[in-house]
DNA sequence: TCCATTGCCTGACTTTAGTCAGGCATCGCG
DNA sequence: CGCGATGCCTGACTAAAGTCAGGCAATGGA
């Protein structure tokens, strides 16, 4: 890894966090404790569960419950019971907690405004387009790619996301059955795998690998949510299926695809895959593809040294 | 302002300050509190006036005076008197405080390091960029330019360093007097104005303005230091005198300057200066300038609401 | 020499942020 | 219905962070 970049994240990190911490604050600062006033902010408008809000702000129960109790004592939160599960709590905001969110968010955006306020109009769109490259780029790097159970619920719904987005873009849509999908224990060691993708905890991507023929893997159920595309999930997960290919004893890969997923099949050709000849009866497939794999000692190192 | 720019830069706000600052506060977590840890870093390898640590990290005097009470119990800082000020004070790393630091600085250098790995190589470098355009953009917003008294001390090392570099670029060298400089209160109300612009209180570039016959104003030391160039200081400095210019009634600019200095020129130019004959017998110029300035409403209304 | 100022230190506080162990009500499954 | 799990609340703590008023020593200009 080139050490410039390392020691350009480290200044940015020094000094943004610093000068936009720092203002970010203080602009919070109402008289009131910085953990109310972010609570407040969360909860916002439309109020919020109370699980929901210790997850979003990983609080612990006693001390969130105990802030609720604060800001319901200066009138601005109130709770009510969840109408579902008695147990749980809303927490709405009440017309003076309206107000102050109010005041908060006006606060924001006044500190957002007096940033760019001093720069040259030629600057502000630079800062600004600067500045959604580096979020986009920071959420890439907390998608975190991991093997898991075929069987789970997360890797079910992405499996269930994946046909309905090709149902919606087949012509004829899709029937799993009639493209020949069997179980999804196939996915599962020892003659396969499944990758799922997470984005905050939350399953955004999928991949796997199932045997098909004596040292040969086939790849199935590429997908990424709609939300999550442009990260570079796709060509991380299939970098990852190649890694594994070796383990589970493969040489080649090979995958069949359909003319309307296009991105798909640049994925492929930008990977090495060569189109090859029908090697299934899959009706929904018009393009097939392979890859020979061989462990790369040049990508091990890299893996060692992160 | 554009709106769309103001809620992307609350969003990189919100997003990257809590993203970086989480996983920041947490490398820093050495069983020490945080703000100890800060000060260790700040100290450095060189040590530090503990007044300077004071303004760099805006603690009260007694806070800080505790906390190196702490650090120097743990044998991991030593405080001398100051050679020139018995009464100052400078902490210095004992051997074991310069051990912590490195670790610390390991400890820095392996989250930027985690938070490129899990990017695909080219994203590395478009984060990397990105990020330096974002650090580029603040700096220069956090730029600001006052009307300062001309006879101050930051003023007038702002002028030495400008005739130092026109020195240095002119190749008969540079000589104020011959050059017809007159009093610096020349550039103050209420027939001028001289304007500083400062980084982080530092001053780092300078723009006056002289009467030079019935309504007409002559723009003088216009200078930027070195290392805060291309931050868009000149062309917000010269905005800036033209906004104060029909406030000193003056309804005409102009300006004498040298061809070698290119960028002067430049910007001139850019600005709507047209290039006239000679007006002055200053023996260094060799190009001059004139504008006519009137009051802009468009960029009353700009100023108003930030 | 005097005296206001500067620089740092100390003691005595307060507030914020957080942790932990229980406790009570409710839920959902068998 | 009983029982373990879940969801939230409370009391009792602790550590960190920060504030404030004074105090002593050195400084520097009148």
């Amino acid at each position: 890894m080139d050490e410039t970049h390392v020691s350009q994240v480290r200044s940015f990190n020094r000094h943004v966090t610093r000068r936009i911490g720092a203002l970010g604050g203080d602009y919070l600062g109402r008289g009131r404790p910085l953990a109310e006033s972010r609570l407040l902010f969360e909860i916002g408008a439309g109020g919020a569960d109370v699980r929901e809000l210790r997850e979003r702000l990983a609080l612990d129960s006693g001390y969130l419950s105990r802030l609720l109790r604060a800001l319901e004592a200066d009138g601005l939160v109130a709770c009510v019971q969840s109408a579902d599960d008695r147990r749980a709590r809303r927490a709405m905001l009440t017309r003076k907690g309206v107000r102050e969110h109010g005041v908060l968010d006006r606060r924001s955006q006044a500190f957002a405004r007096s940033l760019l306020g001093s720069l040259l109009p030629a600057q502000r769109g630079r800062l600004v387009a600067a500045m959604a490259e580096v979020e986009r780029c920071l959420r890439a790097s907390s998608v975190e790619i991991d093997v898991e159970d075929p069987c789970n619920t997360d890797a079910a719904a992405c499996f269930d996301a994946y046909f309905r987005e090709l149902a919606a873009r087949f012509d004829r849509g899709f029937d799993p059955v009639q493209a020949g999908a069997g179980s999804v224990t196939e996915y599962a060691p020892p003659h396969g795998v499944l990758l799922l993708a997470r984005l905050d905890g939350q399953a955004v991507g999928c991949a796997a690998l199932r045997a098909s023929g004596r040292g040969i893997g086939e790849i199935k159920r590429m997908w990424v949510a709609a939300h999550a595309r442009g990260l570079g999930i796709a060509q991380r997960m299939i970098e990852a299926l190649e890694q594994h290919a070796t383990g589970l004893g493969f040489h080649r890969l090979r995958l069949d695809t359909h003319h309307a997923l296009t991105e798909a099949r640049a994925l492929y050709v930008r990977n090495g895959y060569r189109e090859i000849e029908r090697y299934n009866d899959n009706p929904y497939a018009d393009h097939w593809f392979e890859k020979r794999v061989v462990r790369r000692s040049g990508a091990r190192r890299e893996v060692a040294r992160t």
